[in-house]
DNA sequence: ACAATAATATGAGATATCTCATATTTTCCC
DNA sequence: GGGAAAATATGAGATATCTCATATTATTGT
């Protein structure tokens, strides 16, 4: 992790202006640092000392289970708050983040910043929105897992996903995001291969019809 | 659904003060109302014209799929609010949300008290705990279900749903709540019966083995 | 008290998904 | 450029879970 300095800092802060979201001067207190790819902005079970504002890149948070299996929640992609839970709470500790690609983000130190954040209309209405929002979107995903076998659900992944008809994400992100083992996703690759509904091409996947994937995708 | 009127509404009132949750006299704007046993408080796709706070009772929240499958979202009971998401995003409609017992809640009309609400750190404060909690207990719940094969949940399920070494939930209302078919739970009841783990009584069923409960649930 | 509705029960057969083993290819780091 | 690590592939076999059909037993409303 590193800790961006002026220039920088003030280029990254006007180039996305996060003071609407307070109703009092933020930036003095906003450190403004990046993640290199990989790298983890929470440790499972750590304390964090900032709330951060991702602005550039994506992340995943995730939580590992006492069978040892590994559960991704969400991507996370800007614009989204991080530690915020761990903010409202007391004594929760964090869940796993890790980023996918490089990250940038403001961060705010909880310590100093807790009694102001806390008593923010502006903020809380902020942050309520964005929390809805996460639990609106997690449930979505995880109701539609329980009701949909896979063949429909990364149908509507490939539509999602697609630039252009053309598929090419990693299958180890797509079988995380799913929820299914990487070999299940595969086997389903294949099925959706056979029947012609898409096809293998250096580094993706070709849509060849795509109204069946709508079909399946519901 | 029955709205109460002195001097019930004022039982309830001092019985639940909810006062402290607000920094402005909310007491004036409630009305305290009850929902039979099966009643829907909110319609799925209705537009909610209340805030609710839930102080007796027990609900569930459920969403219907387009293939006419549900899901149960999440067991609600007191206290909790109802309809929040609808009071921050403007035209979001709602989920459904219908009664398991009798009900009794405070509500408090959108309309006339959005801006009041919108604006109340306090409030504010108190509906980001809760829905930094809703989340985490739904991503949770969720993720368990996709590591955990049933007879883990279930042996986990039992232990927290039973009063003293009996497990009496009905099994329709388990099957919802696990997000497996009815047939799969009679399957795993009756394998754990087999095992020698519990043991069918009278309208429920008698914990024999604690101690391997606690390891399948680890 | 009776009819309607909800809950419980069980069988048979299908399918969605997982585990593990192993091989090849691609990407990344120094 | 070479070795390590990550990603891609494929097979074989197991298991968790679902669908549908059909009975029986409780509960509830009137």
């Amino acid at each position: 992790m590193q800790i961006l300095v002026e220039p920088l800092r003030n280029y990254y802060l006007s180039k996305y202006p996060i003071e609407s979201l307070f109703s009092f001067p933020i930036t003095p207190y906003i450190q403004v640092c990046q993640f290199e790819r990989g790298e983890f902005i929470f440790q499972e079970g750590s304390y964090p000392e900032y709330l951060y504002y991702l602005v550039e890149g994506k992340a995943k948070l995730y939580v590992t289970h006492e069978n040892g299996k590994v559960s991704l929640i969400n991507f996370l992609q800007a614009p989204t708050f991080m530690g915020e839970i761990e903010l409202l709470n007391e004594e929760r500790i964090s869940k796993a983040i890790q980023t996918v690609t490089k990250v940038t983000c403001m961060a705010i130190p909880i310590q100093t910043c807790k009694e102001k954040l806390l008593t923010d209309a502006t903020f809380l209405r902020h942050l309520c929105i964005f929390l809805s929002q996460k639990a609106t979107t997690i449930s979505a995903k995880y109701t539609e897992n329980q009701v949909y076998p896979l063949i429909n659900r990364l149908a509507a992944f490939i539509l999602v996903s697609a630039d252009q008809d053309f598929y090419k994400e990693k299958h180890t992100e797509a079988c995380e995001y799913l929820g299914v083992s990487y070999r299940h996703l595969l086997h389903v690759f294949a099925k959706l291969g056979e029947e012609g509904t898409i096809k293998k091409h250096s580094g993706g996947f070709l849509i060849v019809d795509r109204s069946r994937l709508q079909h399946l995708a519901k």
